[in-house]
RNA sequence: GGCCCGUUCGUCUAGGGGUUAGGACGCGUCCCUUUCACGGACGAAACACGGGUUCGAUUCCCGUACGGGCUACCA
């Protein structure tokens, strides 16, 4: 590693919501910045206006702060040196021009006028000839119209007389190009695989290809971290900086393995079969008027997504995996991130939540849960609340999960579970029960060491009693937390009344 | 099709010339439990295939197969 500060920089486009894809390559770029004590920026490429977005740029801020994984300089989180960090806010600047024109000038670019009909019949063309690979190169180059084939004073009329042009790369017919990547090691490519990139388009915006490395200049990035579709035209910008006289000052390369789907193949769809969310938030689609659903409205909580994604590509090196955000930063490295694709696996990313919700308190789950009970008009004590939480914690996935687990701690049963009656009440039930019921309603001291003992006395005298029958006539289900703790928290006065209204129904 | 990248249990992965190939999720069995869970124990489950190199390959090399990505004046 160079003695540079280390800088690095998510760059997404707004084309749409910002998929958990996209998420993972933030969240990589932010733990290394941090690692590493440097800057984490959020650039902005918008430099195709025909697939902008609207609200797309508000998501992508939103989304980040909700993960937890914050630019420090960026669109949304503050101005550093180097700002703006909308590239077409840069365009503005002359940024791109300058740098087009200096390829141009060292005779590594040049100006093509064709229209897209003649690229449409140039590709026919090589596609008839039977040309594996048609593109616009070294060798289409010389058929086509441009200030390679034009004369100079063509070029000049053409220039002055406004017609549309790109700037293109002018790649070489035949030369091997290697480069290090961080992830992957030593990538070759020979330049006959590389066509000649437009760099600045007919509308005057540049193209990811000249505006990333433009920007990666002229912000200082160090490191240049994104995703594996890359891979293929890293070539092309390392021909860029090497023209630029700028290949050893370039940022050092990574591309990261692509998150692919559950089932089947390919990478991951905005909407997936498991039934997981692609989204971290909700995201609303207005030219489709789809919304896809978010996993912070799912239900999951940002530190266990995040730790989730961090672990899909990466690991430690050894047998950990709840980690929080600062352990991740602390043992992150782009050496142990993998060379292959990850689908990611719904059943765990759940068991995730299910572990961080184990570690939250009981207070801050209370809080949590408090207003789903007020949308359901349901008036609960903090207390109540927060005792119910550190009951029920134990046996769910997720908060929004605690209502259907446990609502029995807010309203009376009204029906008890037909395949427990039916298996355990008979025609002696009704006074056995009515007699624990009395020894429950002379307990003084309603506890959970009280409950323990009358139950144990009662059986004494009464002979073996059924917890979960009990458990039933006060809650109607089969299942739920300890027994005698949800009695104790139910308290003495709610449960002889559910006890008494139980024997009243069962015959 | 061409090019690039990849390939360890179903999934996420550790490992790396000689290992009983380790962990986690999920699955199954058992233990704990007068209810419900947590928990614990155990189990089934993997080095894609074929050639090399080597005393010895899952590990290194080459092929093949399979998977993924790219192949726009999109990023």
């Amino acid at each position: 590693m160079s003695d540079k500060k280390v800088r690095l920089r998510f760059a997404p486009s707004p084309t749409g919501g910002l998929h958990m894809g996209g998420v993972r390559t933030a969240l990589f770029n932010y733990l290394f910045a941090k690692k590493h004590g440097g800057d984490f920026i959020l650039r902005i490429e918008d430099t195709d206006q025909t697939r902008y977005v609207k609200g797309a740029e508000e998501y992508i801020i939103a989304a980040l702060k909700w993960c937890g994984i914050e630019p420090n300089e960026g669109v949304g989180f503050g101005d550093g040196a180097h700002k703006p960090y909308r590239q077409s806010e840069r365009k503005a600047l002359g940024i791109y021009k300058k740098y087009a024109d200096k390829l141009i000038a060292s005779g590594n670019a040049y100006y093509a006028f064709d229209t897209s009909e003649e690229l449409d019949e140039m590709r026919k063309r090589l596609e008839a000839a039977k040309v594996v690979a048609p593109q616009y190169n070294s060798v289409s180059r010389q058929n086509m119209r441009n200030s390679l084939t034009l004369s100079e004073d063509e070029v000049k009329k053409l220039l002055e007389s406004e017609t549309p042009y790109v700037i293109r790369l002018k790649v070489p017919r035949n030369e091997e190009i290697r480069f290090h990547d961080i992830i992957r090691g030593w990538v070759v490519v020979n330049s006959a695989q590389v066509d000649d990139k437009v760099l600045l388009k007919s509308d005057g915006m540049p193209t990811y290809h000249l505006a990333h490395i433009a920007d990666d200049i002229e912000m200082q990035i160090s490191h240049a971290v994104r995703g594996e579709e890359w891979l293929p035209s890293a070539p092309a910008h390392i021909l860029i900086y090497r023209y630029l006289g700028l290949e050893k000052e370039m940022p050092q390369m990574a591309h990261l393995p692509l998150i692919l789907k559950p089932d089947g193949q390919g990478k991951l769809s905005k909407r997936d079969k498991s039934g997981l969310p692609m989204f971290p938030l909700n995201w609303h689609d207005e030219s489709s008027g789809e919304t896809y659903i978010g996993y912070h409205e799912s239900g999951f909580f940002a530190d266990a997504f995040i730790n989730m994604l961090a672990l899909l590509g990466w690991n430690p090196g050894d047998n950990r995996e709840i980690m929080e955000k600062a352990e991740l930063i602390e043992n992150f490295s782009f050496e142990r991130v993998n060379k292959s694709g990850a689908k990611f696996d719904p059943d765990k990313t759940k068991w995730f939540n299910q572990q961080y919700l184990r570690k939250r308190s009981d207070a801050e789950l209370a809080e949590a849960f408090m207003p789903v009970l007020e949308s359901k008009n349901i008036k609960a004590d903090k207390n109540f609340v927060t005792e119910f939480c550190r009951l029920i914690k134990e046996k769910a996935h997720f908060i929004n999960e605690f209502y259907d687990l446990g609502f029995y701690f807010f309203i009376a049963p009204t029906s008890y579970d037909e395949k427990v009656i039916a298996k355990k009440w008979n025609e002696n039930s009704k006074a056995v029960y009515t007699k624990l019921h009395q020894k429950f309603e002379a307990i003084s001291q309603w506890n959970v060491e009280s409950i323990t003992k009358t139950f144990h006395d009662a059986e004494t005298e009464l002979g073996k009693l059924d917890m979960q029958l009990v458990r039933v006539l006060t809650s109607g289900v089969a299942g739920g937390p300890q027994l005698f703790d949800m009695l104790s928290l139910l308290g003495k006065e709610e449960i002889t009344k559910r006890i008494s209204t139980a024997l009243a129904q069962l015959k």
